[in-house]
DNA sequence: GTGTAATCGAGACGGTACGTCCCGTCTTAGG
DNA sequence: CCTAAGACGGGACGTACCGTCTCGATTACAC
């Protein structure tokens, strides 16, 4: 129906999207980012490469889609709180998310590969750091209006040192990202960044 | 004469092994690190696998040392500064040392592969982030003993507040590390801090 | 429509058997058994090590089956002769075709091998020399019936009489197989068979 | 003290020839020809590769003195007797050498490796092969001048017609060596050569 | 109904890198 | 000079995935 859209031939089974996005995600969780294989993914999947392929031009395609599908609707910005509320709870999300789901691993697997995938790297950058970015930045603009915050800070490094933090220790591992943490980081960065 | 040291047979090249994290380093710069194979190590440092795998196990082993070699000669602490001034400096040195060198491709490449090589994980924390660490807090600590700054922020969650906004652009790319992003993030987060 | 022939998946490319043995029969010839390589086959014959493998378990399995490929053509039992003559004339038959073609070099080097390999032994004595001795023990059943010959020489003895020394010399290289040599090989065990 | 010979240094240790060529024939019957591994070898005698080498150029030379070592003890040509209890004994207890002994094995291997290995296909024919034919075709001569036998067959055709066929049996496989074999044999060829 | 055409599962294809094994040589310390 | 130990360069092995391709069967819409 829709101009440009072919409409002859066997019609895309669209229920494979979703149920090759899934085995993607859960082998990643059993196996590993690198472990897995495209014909994993398409037996898990009960079904071939030739349907994957046709949807996505790669392995990493593959799961940066699911990841996103998968995340996505984790994404409900916090409204009405001050700055560090608001921030913290959005960090506890996210933290929450990444702990308990497929997702961490999958990202920390997404983020290696983009290492040496400037296509991937560009997909993670503009459509899941982006985003997230904005809208902590407009957050911190707000507050900045409201009389919150001083506003003389690159709202770009701000978040950087809320967020750097974080990414840090999902990469390397080194310590735990919990409560206080969070917390902690959060407080040390907005300590001298109150108006006045 | 070293106790342990068995010193019968051939001993090792010992220029072989330098030749081999040279040309492993090399190719990680020229390739990035996926792309680069044993083979092409060996030929590059004119010798063979057998030789390679005589001495490091996985091309993730080769590459840590190598990029360890490299970089160790870096850490010169600096002393006699204020902590502000000195965590600049410190931070400066990595930066240059990432950018300017095949070091920040290659430490990329091991942070990537170390999200399926706990093995390497390990390594990278042990042997390149810890000392790293120890040093810093080792610095806040004499600062807060100076009256400098304040002490009840946890050292590690300071350290990764310093750090952690460096590798998370390192990794993602999304914007650049240059000065003013260093100077900022330090200020910014030394901003609360302040004794008394 | 073959009873359990499987019709599903791209079929297997029947050229590519055809080039493969013709590759491997080549090499042999030019280079000796063992220095034929998987990858020179691959290579001479346009394909992969993948698809060699999916055929064959291994370099003596192709070359057997190459060797039968290119030998059997051969075998048109001669008939209606004299003993005497048809067995010199089977004799020459498969001395001209292990002297001029790649055959010989092949059979010998498939010889070599089945020496260290049972399940190559097997197959040359089943594939190979079973059916030419059947071939041969007929015709001195024949032979026998049509008084021609005497009949209590154990048939397995007659014919390893007859072609072992043909093999000894194939394989020992001590002495030329020529018809000299056939004949009076032929005439020496026929010498006291004269029925009566 | 033998002119031209030096004697400075430290003397070669004569025993390990004897040690390296018992370890080379146990591994051949062990393991196979091809199976055998100069570290192996090396091992099994106590010694090393450097002293295997200096020995001997590669494995096959090795192999090949170990087992003519082995074998040349028993050659005792048979005398007195008629030419065809002659030829059975010898042929006998050469049988019972290949069969009892790890002689036939690694003289199966040896063979094997002639096929693709002149300089030993050479050995092969000249001190081992060599001098039994010769002493065969001397029996033949002595067994025509005693007017046993005919005189006008080629010896060389003779001898490969009684021991021809049970080369083709060790190497193929495909029928026992027994005495009735060798009978039969024997038997067959002799039987038109009575002299008269 | 009957084409027409895109999709499906299955699996073969060429290619590349892997990590292992053995060869025959070389290099050391020590006898 | 010889021995034991073991490192050296080289080369083939057989395996595993990649991303592409080819096939028969299926499934819809358009005529």
């Amino acid at each position: 129906m829709n101009a440009g859209t072919r409409a002859v031939g066997r019609p895309r089974d669209d229920t494979l999207d979703a149920a090759i996005m899934a085995a993607a995600l859960h082998l990643v969780d059993e196996r590993g980012y690198t472990a897995v294989t495209l014909d994993a993914i398409a037996e898990q999947a009960c079904t071939s490469k030739t349907a994957i392929y046709r949807r996505w031009p790669k392995k990493a395609a593959i799961i940066m889609d699911a990841f996103l599908a998968e995340a996505e609707p984790l994404i409900q910005p916090v409204t009405g709180l001050p700055f560090r509320d608001t921030i913290i709870a959005q960090m506890t999300a996210l933290t929450d998310f990444l702990q308990t789901t497929p997702g961490g691993r999958t990202l920390r697997g997404l983020i290696a590969e983009a290492q040496t995938d400037t296509a991937l790297a560009d997909a993670i950058r503009e459509r899941w750091l982006a985003p997230r970015r904005a809208v902590a930045a407009a957050m911190y603009a707000d507050a900045h209006e409201a009389g919150e915050l001083r506003g003389d800070i690159d709202s770009g490094a701000l978040v950087d040192a809320l967020y750097g933090p974080l990414y840090f220790r999902l990469l390397l591992g080194h310590a735990p990202i919990d409560h206080a943490f969070i917390a902690q980081t959060v407080d040390t960065v907005l300590g001298g960044m109150k108006a006045h």
